[in-house]
DNA sequence: TGCAGATATTTTATATTTAAAATATTAGTC
DNA sequence: GACTAATATTTTAAATATAAAATATCTGCA
């Protein structure tokens, strides 16, 4: 156990003959987990709320005419238990509604409030800061390299579905 | 609420406006999401197990020296609570050991078992196909370039540590 | 030695997340 | 219209996650 002190995580020490493949996707866990840890503290701090709260938020503000459960669910990637129990939270902060839509009583078409527009705008500024920080290093042709890459990662997995 | 039925997702319907690095964050996101996803669902398929029951036996066989409870904590990035917690029930099931090391009666020394490391052996086996599968439309150019800028991210996140 | 602070782990309390069951509503079919 | 299947949401139970407190041990230094 006498171990150096230097950070470690997912894919560090990898043997030589691991695949690349997984090495790949090793480092795309690790990015992503760092930049969501740095994320999540500074809602934390500095706004007291949660990523899964912030991208409640985020995606109402991006669909100014509401979204059903259902809707939230998909686009947030999260079970749809997951949701309704963040929709009673801010709905009882007053940040969101959840109206029932006149031909169809099986769903609600949730939408954030004025209140909850505000206070998402304020988080909404300081949230892409972090981001342009923490992804600063980048040049733009990396940026679009990777945008571009990443997109046929997303195209595959898609297509992938049915499986 | 008369939407279509396209899947939709974090990065989807930003507005035209959004800043370049926002996007590339949702991109990764959306992609590592769909990934663990997929991952979460075939471990619990196939095996009947979770992806933090396999991130903890993976690292195990990377190091098989054995780890202290410290370090699985800092390489899977998760609290120590949390590791603790997935150990006493990979213990309970035979599939790691907990030895105390002679020097230091702080430490644990945690390594896999025989048991444990065949099982994982089994599902390694497996989750490196899904992983090749889940990636396969790329090709090693592009592999290689995601490799590189997604070194760039991650190093830029770690000088940034100290923030 | 003795003690202050650092380190390693576990425990506790709370929050989040998922999968699956339960509930309610709608649509389709005969 | 009645019945079946599909859809939308909520509830439930179990697992997972965090932060913070508690416990135990070690290190360095006066």
């Amino acid at each position: 156990m006498s171990e150096t002190a230097i950070p470690l995580d997912h894919e560090s020490r990898l043997h030589e003959d691991d695949h690349h493949s997984i090495r790949l996707w090793l480092r795309l866990l690790t990015c992503t987990n760092l930049i969501e840890a740095r994320l999540r503290s500074r809602l934390r701090e500095e706004f007291g709320t949660t990523l899964p709260r912030f991208d409640f938020m985020a995606q109402l503000q991006r669909s100014p005419e509401g979204l059903t459960m259902g809707q939230l669910s998909q686009r947030m990637m999260v079970s749809g238990g997951n949701v309704s129990g963040i929709a009673t939270q801010l709905e009882s902060e007053g940040l969101i509604l959840r109206q029932p839509v006149p031909g169809n009583r099986r769903t609600f078409c949730v939408t954030l409030t004025t209140e909850g527009q505000q206070r998402f705008a304020d988080m909404a500024a300081r949230h892409e800061q972090w981001v342009i920080e923490l992804l600063g290093n980048l040049t733009s042709r990396e940026v679009e390299g990777l945008m571009s890459s990443l997109k046929r990662v997303k195209r595959g997995l898609t297509l992938h579905e049915a499986s």
